[in-house]
DNA sequence: CAGGGGTTCACGTTTTAACAAACATTTAGG
DNA sequence: CCTAAATGTTTGTTAAAACGTGAACCCCTG
C-alpha cells in the first residue's frame, strides 16, 4: 500500500517527507491494530507492555524505574498504569523492604495467565502486519531502521 | 542505536517483534521531536498537519471528512482540532452554502505565515533524523514499508 | 410534500498523556 | 546526630485522545 493512496496526496512527496510520514503512519496502523487485539482483555497496549516486561524479570520483582525504562513510552504515568494493573489483579505491588523509598512490583498467576492469551491475540495481529516480508526482508528493514538516528 | 539498548533487554528478540518495537519505538521518538519543534508556535503535530493539508488544498476549501480522510488520525476529535486552529486565527471555517451540512474549512494568511516558519523547523528535525541515510537508503526503506500490510 | 435513510458534523463523557510539584526515604557531610 | 542533597514514587492539574450519541441536513421515494 502506498503512502500516497493513504494521505490522498496526487503530488510527489520529497523522499524524506515521504519516510517520515510513512514511519508514523505505520507505527499508528500498528498501535490501532494491536489495541484493537488487546480490547477483549480489558487492557491497553502500554499496560500489556508491562506485563510483558514482568515476566520478563522471571520472579524478580521490578522497580518503576526499571520499568519505565525498558517501557517504549515515558513515566510519570507508570504509576496509574501499574495501578490498573492492579485493579485487575494481575499485578502487585509491595514496599521494598531493604529500601522503603522503592516498590517491588511482580506479576501475579493470574496476570501470566491472562498474558499467555493476550500473546496469542498479539502475535497474531503481528504476523498479520508483516505477512508479506520475508525474514531476509525483515533483517534488511531492521539495519535500515538501525541508521535512524534518535539518541 | 539498537533497539535492544532502549528497551533494556538482554535477550534476543524474535525478528518479528524486534522489527514491530522497532517501528513503534522510531515513531515515538519522531512524534516527540516534531511536537518539540513545533512547542515554540504553540501547535501540536496534529494541527500542523491540518494547517498542511489545508495548505495543499490551494485556495480550495476543505470539509472535515476530507481532512479526516488525510490525516493520519481519527474523526470525531477534528472537530475540536479545526476548533484551536480558529482560535489562533490560523483557520477560517464557514457553512457550506450548497450543503448545509458541509463546512467549508480555509487556512488563512496568518495561518500560511506562521506554517513556513513551522515548515523550517520540522523539516530541520526530520533533516536531523534522517542525517545518516543516503537518498538511496531511504528509498530502499520506503519500499520495505511499502511491503508492510496495513489495508 | 411527508418521511425513511444516509451523510456530515458537533458534543458529552470517559481515558489517557504530559508536565510539574510534592512527598517520603535514604545517603552523605560536617 | 543534624541538615542538605539525592533518589524513587505519587499526586494534582491541565490538555489531548478515544468513543459513542445525537442533531441538522440532504436526497430519494411514494
Amino acid at each position: 500500500m502506498k503512502v500516497e493512496e493513504i494521505i490522498r496526496t496526487t503530488s510527489e512527496l520529497p523522499l524524506e517527507r515521504r519516510t517520515i510520514i510513512h514511519l508514523i503512519l505505520i507505527a499508528n496502523r500498528i498501535n490501532e491494530r494491536l489495541n484493537q487485539a488487546l480490547k477483549p482483555f480489558g487492557v491497553s497496549l502500554q499496560q500489556f507492555n508491562v506485563l510483558r516486561i514482568l515476566r520478563g524479570q522471571k520472579g524478580q520483582p521490578a522497580n518503576l524505574s526499571t520499568l519505565n525504562d525498558r517501557m517504549v513510552y515515558k513515566m510519570s504515568n507508570t504509576t496509574r498504569l501499574v495501578d490498573k494493573l492492579i485493579a485487575k489483579g494481575y499485578v502487585d505491588r509491595r514496599i521494598c523492604s531493604s529500601n522503603r523509598r522503592k516498590i517491588e512490583i511482580r506479576i501475579t498467576d493470574d496476570g501470566s495467565e491472562a498474558l499467555r492469551k493476550m500473546d496469542l491475540a498479539v502475535d497474531a495481529a503481528e504476523e498479520n502486519f508483516l505477512k508479506s516480508l520475508s525474514p531476509e526482508d525483515m533483517k534488511q528493514l531492521n539495519a535500515y531502521l538501525d541508521k535512524i538516528s534518535i539518541d
